[in-house]
DNA sequence: GATACGTGGAG
DNA sequence: TCTCCAAGTAT
């Protein structure tokens, strides 16, 4: 006799393993909507009785649009990311006002504030039985695993590819249980740390597990760790004007961008006094921050980079253009995140 | 794609 | 004490 298909032995673990938990003994659009917004982020536990009391005291979605703003929010004290809470709020006014029922498509979801990829896909597959698959951080994991993806998770290639993998683990006639199958899976026996590969339903055709080491996966991050870094960026300040240069467009990391000139190096004076004596400052590792010369304001950083990334000494300040411009001219610019922080470290 | 957004539990 | 991060979303 055939072995039974991986998404049985899915459904047949969830209803053998489930966790008895409040929104799961209801296929309420609304609860449901509600207990996914909370679930956000947020642990299992935490959420209880939160969900409970928010249900008690907003039975349905009448009742959430008609109240105020305030008695929204101090529902959700103690909850976190209150942005939730408002969206929620705001969204159950735009479903009454559109007539009272939730869309019935994770599409349809979808365009709800509060309510993005995944959250649509958990309404629309546990309250609609729409076929779709939740890659939410548990399935992100179980998926990863099951098929030992080397690539890096963050791009949005691969979690598609996962995505396809949890559409094969799903039960067409019973999609929404499918997915809280995978999630619980994810939750208590494919966990970040420690998974329970004995007690698991598909570690027999799971790549990770065969390989031997499944904590391994997901891999976020071009599969090496970061590393601090130390290094040095030089704020060259005249007339209220900072002096920016831009990478050659050749360069594949950050091309077109405006920078402060600055050297990332792993603890190396070489590359420091190089660049000082570039700009005629005087410079070694370990001096105190934000130390002024002639206009040049030095700031220490240390910085997580990939191994992957790091430059050459200069790199930036060796870029084929220099220019200055105001500090309000940069908002403009297209400039990386790390010179929002130096500026900001520099002050105005 | 990187970041900010809250809080509390686990190792 | 400290880091990581948990059923993500919006920008």
């Amino acid at each position: 006799m055939a072995p039974k298909p991986a998404p049985a032995r899915l459904l047949a673990w969830y209803r053998a393993h489930r966790r008895d938990l409040p929104w799961r003994s209801t296929r309420e659009p609304y609860a449901i909507w509600v207990s996914e917004v909370m679930l956000q982020q947020t642990r299992v536990e935490t959420v209880i009785p939160y969900y409970e009391r928010f249900l008690e005291r907003f039975p349905g979605v009448e009742q959430l649009a008609a109240a105020d703003e305030e008695e929204v929010l101090a529902a959700w004290s103690g909850l976190g990311y209150y942005r939730r809470a408002r969206q929620l709020h705001r969204a159950a006014r735009e479903v009454v006002a559109s007539g009272g029922d939730l869309p019935i498509t994770a599409a349809g979801l979808r365009r709800l504030p509060g309510i993005g990829e995944y959250t649509a896909a958990a309404i629309a597959s546990i309250a609609f039985g729409e076929a779709v698959p939740t890659l939410d951080g548990n399935v992100l994991r179980l998926t990863s695993r099951l098929t030992a993806e080397a690539g890096d998770v963050r791009r949005a290639a691969v979690r598609r590819g996962l995505a396809e993998v949890a559409a094969g683990l799903l039960d067409p006639v019973r999609p929404g249980e499918s997915n809280q199958a995978m999630m619980e899976l994810g939750a208590t026996v494919c966990r970040p740390r420690a998974p329970r590969c004995l007690a698991c339903p598909l570690g027999e055709g799971c790549r990770a597990l065969a390989g031997g080491d499944p904590e391994r996966f997901p891999v976020a991050g071009g599969g090496r760790p970061t590393e601090k870094v130390f290094g040095v960026a030089a704020v060259v300040e005249t007339e209220g004007r900072v002096l920016l240069a831009r990478r050659s467009a050749a360069e594949a990391f950050l091309p077109g961008i405006w920078e402060v000139p600055w050297v990332v190096e792993s603890r190396s004076p070489a590359a420091a006094a190089a660049l000082a004596g570039r700009y005629g400052g005087e410079w070694r590792l370990g001096e105190p921050l934000g130390k002024v010369r002639h206009g040049i304001t030095w700031r220490d950083l240390e910085i997580e980079v990939r191994p992957a990334h790091r430059r050459s000494p200069g790199g930036v300040a060796e870029g084929p253009e220099m220019g200055w411009f105001a500090r309000s001219e940069m908002e403009s610019l297209p400039t990386s995140s790390l010179l929002g922080k130096i500026l900001r470290l520099t002050g105005a």
